[in-house]
DNA sequence: CTACCGATGCGCT
DNA sequence: GCGCATCGGTAGC
């Protein structure tokens, strides 16, 4: 069995749901770099709804923020701290601002390929962490609106494994700091390490 | 392992 | 101007 051919496409209809959902689902799912055969396994993710205060959509559309306010299924790149570059997929129903961030994976397929943009020493560094996953996977800016459900570069496969999945508060936010809004696989050594903000307020 | 710090560009008020 | 949905290096336990 190859990843490519095997496993089924997620359809627009997998994202068109709630975040926290998606999100949860989304774990044990596999992104899929078409162009360059490279895959891993989604180890953890974080759900962000407009209602949110850590949520880039929380303060209404923009022109960055488009793509979480579209149709689902779309991606939303953003550029972190001037210099890095953040993964989402949107989710829920077109005029919704939703999405899900994918923080971290375990590579399947590929390593050379994602070693080549990330060198680093030990497979466990390439994509455990939202803009190490994007340096390794190639993902930039230019990425963000495009459709992941479709016969783009990018998108996302079902082979039917279901880790269990635990929630937990997200990483790195400074408002809703406490929300469970991150799921991920427990245990799991491919996961990030979980950062509380140090300017959040104190649980 | 945890804690801290600086880098760095831009979206948004 | 302010404030980051981060990361890599260094210091210390």
């Amino acid at each position: 069995m190859t990843i490519d051919t095997a496993p089924a496409v997620l359809t627009r209809v997998f994202f068109a749901r709630q975040a926290p959902q998606v999100a949860r689902d989304l774990v044990g799912m596999i992104l899929y770099r078409r162009d360059a055969d490279v895959a891993a396994r989604i180890v953890e993710v974080e759900a962000y709804t407009h209602d949110d205060p850590a949520s880039h959509a929380y303060a209404g559309p923009t022109a960055r923020n488009a793509p979480m306010w579209g149709p689902a299924g779309h991606a939303y790149v953003y550029r972190s701290y001037g210099m890095h570059w953040c993964f989402n997929v949107s989710t829920g129903t077109d005029g919704v601002g939703q999405g899900c961030l994918i923080r971290a994976a375990q590579p399947l397929r590929g390593h050379a390929w994602m070693r080549a943009r990330r060198p680093v020493e030990r497979d466990v560094d390439l994509l455990r962490g939202p803009a190490r996953l994007c340096q390794a996977f190639g993902i930039v800016g230019s990425m963000s609106g495009s459709d992941l459900c479709s016969d783009g570069v990018l998108h996302f496969r079902d082979d039917g494994v279901r880790p269990d999945v635990v929630e937990g508060p997200r990483v790195g936010v400074t408002r809703a700091a406490d929300w469970p809004r991150r799921y991920y696989v427990a245990g799991s050594r491919w996961v990030s390490p979980y950062r509380r903000s140090p300017r959040a307020p104190s649980p």
